[in-house]
DNA sequence: CCTACTTTTTCCACTCTCAGGACAAAGAGG
DNA sequence: CCTCTTTGTCCTGAGAGTGGAAAAAGTAGG
């Protein structure tokens, strides 16, 4: 199939892509009650749009008790690709213009692999997703990797975690092989978008997002805008000292929250009470699998082990205390507590909320929910999309 | 004199007056060269500036070649008031419309006093100011307040350190008193304001500034713009807890950087080092002042007393530790260390820098300068005047 | 002093955008 | 069948804005 290549001619055409991908079919009363054009102007417009195909008349819309109008909508086969690209696993996502996710899959993944590696086994999930006839073609992907990233180019800067990585052109090369715009970001950032566009943060303007995954970062949306930082490396809160002359960490230094809990330390520290016959139910499961994960613990915790139970309450108190200090300069509006050790939820959750209501003066906490993420592993795949969408959807 | 009451009709004319404000007089082709304007549109929108008096003709400009042009200027009457309320003294200053400071006092004040008293003592430092020929009224007036405020309505709310302010309409009754618009702000990001305008971060957009006076404080400027939080308490970083378990604080936590390293802090570690005699240089000056401040601290460091390079130093640590926290979050182009403590000079600053250098990642640290700021006591009321003007020369 | 060339300003005709009124089309409700 | 409401379309006039031409006011060199 032919893909969309139009793009919005100016800022009203933008605008009203993003209220029919946000808010779905309008009809034309609908999105003029929306938008203060004239009615001539919107007509216009909406007209411009329908010749490009960037969307298409669709149905009747229901009567507001006159005369019933036709309803808008985006072009129901543009497609996007949202890939998340995590340090132990892969997701990739296909999604309509409305950014609801149509196919979706997992797999793990070792990112030290190196970029080329990482990419045949991108494209050959989203190969396998268009074999099944969601799509026929991408009119974009975002992507977010596990690092920081120079976003106006779309490449890695010195990721710690991705050696190989560094200068890779990300964005080029990924646009190359889908013949689609891309647009590249760090996967925390990611996260952030997903939540706000479809998440627990649709309405809030300033927040944080906190992902604990294999290591720990923050996304931070300014005023609605995901805020990345003069070299691209804001939110990189898992480096932040958390504990004075704590554990050496990757990075040289030593006691970095990372180090003290993340799911990699979370992993070593269950491992090391298993082997020391402090916590049953730990030993049992590393009898089982030979290893143990975050999952491991939060089963165990959800048993009732009383160690598992402890090293989450520690990881929590050690989170809460750095972001409570994070909550004091930033002063946001809402936190968002995500990633891979979510499944230990309302220990974790109550363990770091402790801390930021304690750490933090009243006048920042008074009125900040603290909470887990709602969309889980497809925070980061709609986030992507809906980073090559806001892209597709602006003035060209 | 009749005060100007004239706005700029739209964002030309807003834009026009900034870059006027910013660049000093320039001729019309000057403004061209700047404003992607046509040239006729370019002379409809001066003519209009010329007819409301914001702006004057003043003079030939300096030739390019070929025909002189008459140089456009702002009103060389306009007055702004900048107030800069600290806890202990007030600095009044006024400015022109380019923001130049043509007088400037500051006085002895504690706030605790409360907002009527403290306001008296304003207004008659504007009096004195407005007596010595420099202004005959004021055009607009920014004020800055030693604690958090609800921007859009310029009210404090909760502030530590200002019992009696909570609530209390600033803006409303400094607007009231002196007949013209006011706007109030968190006395940091003033600080912030300034240097941004005609400091160190003239080029920079996005930076922290630190402003370490009886407490400590944070400015954060995003993108440009002042960023102020959910509640207006961002950059609120006195109450980070720097020490665990560290000293008490008056905010009932403990070991908040406040408590262990700020003006008032620091006066409290002098004087109980005097009184230990463990520092000869500083149990002289309690001797003859009877209490010691960070000046005292400052004199006896740079007497070379070792006691007193040990307080600053080990405050600088601390300092340096929770700002390396914050560079790591929000990777900054520039943090900037202003305040009443900036006497301390080199000694405060390499502590903090190596502590930053240490401790953050190397690609939030690789190209970032930690400098004092420039402007010194003037910062915050050129910040306030900067602030009031950025109100006025905007689109009504 | 005069001439050639620049730069700056002013004037003007023309295009484009856009708002808002008038009107037609289509349905709801009685 | 009639009236009212909502929706879509057409049209005109106001205003914004562009860019060319010419006038104004200078510089530089002979």
């Amino acid at each position: 199939m032919r893909r969309m290549t139009a793009r919005p001619a100016n800022a009203h055409q933008a605008r009203l892509l993003r209220l029919l991908r946000d808010g779905g079919p309008n009809s034309r009363a609908q999105l003029g009650d929306q938008v203060d054009l004239s009615r001539s102007k919107l007509a216009v417009e909406v007209d411009r749009l329908l010749e490009t195909e960037l969307v298409v008349a669709d149905g009747l819309a229901a009567s507001r008790g006159g005369r019933r109008s036709h309803n808008i909508r985006l072009n129901p086969h543009l497609r996007f690709l949202g890939v998340d690209i995590g340090a132990t696993s892969v997701d990739v996502a296909v999604t309509n213009a409305e950014l609801e996710i149509l196919g979706h899959i997992n797999q793990p993944m070792d990112v030290r692999e190196g970029p080329v590696a990482v990419f045949e086994q991108v494209l050959a999930m989203a190969a396998k997703l268009r074999a099944t006839g969601l799509a026929e073609g991408f009119d974009g992907a975002g992507i977010g990797v596990p690092g920081p990233v120079r976003f106006p180019e779309g490449v890695p800067v010195a990721p710690p975690i991705m050696p190989g990585w560094d200068g890779f052109p990300v964005r080029e090369a990924l646009s190359q092989e889908l013949g689609c715009p891309v647009m590249v970001d760090n996967d925390v950032n990611l996260m952030a978008l997903g939540e706000q566009h479809a998440g627990v943060a649709r309405t809030v303007a300033d927040f944080l997002c906190v992902k604990i995954g294999t290591g720990i970062g923050c996304g931070i949306v300014v005023g609605g805008e995901v805020y990345r930082g003069t070299t691209g490396s804001a939110g990189d809160i898992g480096h932040i000292q958390a504990v004075p002359d704590g554990r050496p960490c990757a990075c040289g230094n030593r006691g970095c929250l990372e180090a003290h809990f993340s799911g990699a330390a979370l992993a070593r520290d269950a491992t090391e009470a298993a082997e020391q016959q402090l916590s049953p139910e730990l030993a049992a499961r590393l009898e089982a699998n030979g290893t143990l994960s975050a999952v491991d613990v939060a089963a165990a915790a959800a048993a009732g082990d009383a160690t598992a139970l402890d090293l989450i309450r520690e990881g929590g108190n050690r989170t809460g205390q750095v972001i409570a200090g994070l909550v004091s300069f930033f002063n946001p509006g809402l936190v968002v507590i995500g990633g891979g050790v979510t499944g230990l939820g309302h220990t974790l959750l109550a363990a770091i909320r402790t801390q930021v209501y304690r750490g933090s003066l009243p006048l920042a906490t008074g009125n900040l929910p603290i909470v887990l993420g709602e969309l889980g592993p497809t925070a980061g795949v709609i986030g992507a999309a809906r980073l090559i969408s806001d892209h597709l959807f602006s003035p060209a």
